[in-house]
DNA sequence: GATGAATGAGCTTTCATTCAT
DNA sequence: AATGAATGAAAGCTCATTCAT
């Protein structure tokens, strides 16, 4: 409603790259769903590319900010865990639109020789820097927790962070195809929650 | 060497697709890569899309040929889990070029409202078969392995199945983006057995 | 010069189909040829298809709106033959641009299974209706004629009409010949009314 | 059966060039329906152009043929008249598929550049010849028959033959869109002798 | 800021034509 | 002579991007 034009374009954005995929994606459509015209939006973004990067770098900042937020307040790292992910389920499950961020994600890290303009070399750099951020954020969870003999040692934090964040995107994944591609996956939303706590609970030694 | 030029195509689509991505990929360069005219691929493939389906079906049907030999000769669930995804790592570890795989299946489930002839709907509704053929086998396996009770029955078949493969499929791109976009990711390809191995004893009983 | 952008293409059109035909002419050429740019053309049209068909349709509603105005005002069959015929030399002999109709009408008709968007075929479908109501104009005056014992009844109407309406066709055609191709015919465009003329006058009785 | 290649290939060239049009017709199509290579196709004729041509060259002189060998037995200009277009009549009912013949015709004369070869120049200037010939051949009838007070002298000969001419070749065409692409046009083969004697014989004096 | 008409580079795709076999 | 796989030029068409208004 009262959201800036930029704002608009970007949620115009993420729906017509989560339904039509960003190569399909057209700016005209975008423009169309943001009820603006297509010239504005090259106001806002420098162009299609500053879009995806734009919505991705929003992405991470978003989980990461709160993320710290949360973070801050709690000190057992088994707990820190549990509430990283629970992060990540309040953002995608949110409202059914949420999860196109997943597809966005996806999508979102392109060849770097695409990148050509410095401002979004520096978008790009961000991201990255965001995502090794998220990335680090868990892994010294886990290593902390490793340390403090509360999660299993077998393996590096490194793999265990593939294998909780790995299950976290297949999981929301099969819902997005669910929802919008009438596939059946044989879960629903309720379980993945359910899913991700049995998960972490086998690598939780106490 | 003496590959037919259907294969050099293909070959070629591999990976120019996974190291432009699919949407960048033009025909061209796959000629080129395949040392052959532009007009050639028509000759063989409808057209890009085709060369994409026709991957995919290929990885698929590959993957369930192996396994369905593999399998035809083990007897325990567990055993059985174990050797399925010891199959996906010969596959996308058999050599360097192998890991593209990972990245053209990511691409490969188009919109349905994309494949407009008749021949590629068909194409397209045999992967989504071979999909959830391949999905069905390890349900069933793992299904088995709880009614014998020798996996973890906290969690359905479907569940299982999604944190396993997902967890697989994260791994292998992790390794691709360290072998083709520099990036780290802070494990290498020995590790991926041992990740796997390590998350599925933890959900065997016994 | 004020002709809109539209008009401007339709004119260009007009040229460069009557000059290299329909199948040699080019988007880009037609685009040229109304100083604007190839894309522009398809914000207007379909495609190349939708320009001829668009000319056709034009070409026959304009004779056809024509005709019905001047044959209210005219009650005599035989008059109002005339008329039709002088209108067609009206419109074709307007000026030497006019001849390119000729040509562009006989290529027009184009195979029904070329033409495949609804929105075409629904553009075709208007041009069978103006041209057989064009037909059906002729065919009524020569009945009324006949039963009004002013006409020949030797042929049947359909028959009269094809005598009269491919005389006049290939009058012109040879001029459009003489003009643009610069072949010897005979006779020029003086001539083609004192043909039509003698030639109606034979199949009038009195 | 017995045919030559060359007259296989011509064949099957009348039939996809009258069905699909010249500019729709491929080579690979005429040579499936010569039940050849297409390869084949170009050891007998230069390229596409030169079937056009060929077949063109082939009817004109079919047609002068057949009309000499007639004309030199009778004496009559007005007998020789309707002899000629008789020939015409013979050609094209001959069976079903001599109707082609007319689409032809009329894709024939294409624009003198897009025929480079200097054989093929060649075989054009033989059409205009041929169809000088045939023109001169009708011109000839009638300045004689006018000279002899046997046809009406309103119009001159050129005139006349437009008028005759014109009329045959629009008779036929119609009957054409009545066989393949199933048009009403209101009469049917027999009206064509009819209508050509009827109008013929308006301009017979006595 | 805002528009959307206009541009044109770049891609897919077709098919006449060639040529090794 | 005969094949048909292979070539590649040429054209249609799309859409990100620009810019006059």
């Amino acid at each position: 409603m009262g959201d800036s034009k930029k704002t608009k374009i970007l949620n115009a954005a993420i729906k017509v790259f989560a339904e039509k995929g960003y190569q399909y994606a057209t700016i005209a459509e975008i423009a169309r769903e943001a009820g603006i015209s297509t010239g504005l939006v090259y106001s806002y973004f420098e162009n299609k590319l500053d879009l995806l990067l734009s919505l991705n770098l929003r992405f991470f900042q978003m989980v990461n900010v709160i993320n710290q937020k949360k973070l801050a307040q709690i000190a057992d790292p088994v707990a820190k865990l549990f509430a990283l992910f629970r992060t990540y389920h309040e953002i995608l499950l949110h409202d059914k639109k949420s999860l196109y961020w997943g597809t966005i994600i996806r999508e979102g890290f392109p060849q770097p020789h695409l990148v050509k303009s410095k401002k979004l070399k520096q978008k790009q750099s961000k991201i990255y820097e965001e995502n090794k951020q998220l990335l680090k954020t868990i892994d010294d969870i886990v290593a902390e927790g490793q340390r403090r003999g509360k999660i299993d040692t077998t393996l590096k934090p490194q793999l265990l962070r593939q294998i909780f964040g790995g299950t976290s995107q297949i999981l929301f994944n099969g819902l997005f195809l669910q929802y919008y591609r009438q596939e059946k996956i044989g879960y629903d939303r309720e379980d993945i929650p359910k899913a991700m706590t049995a998960l972490l609970e086998k690598f939780i030694t106490r």
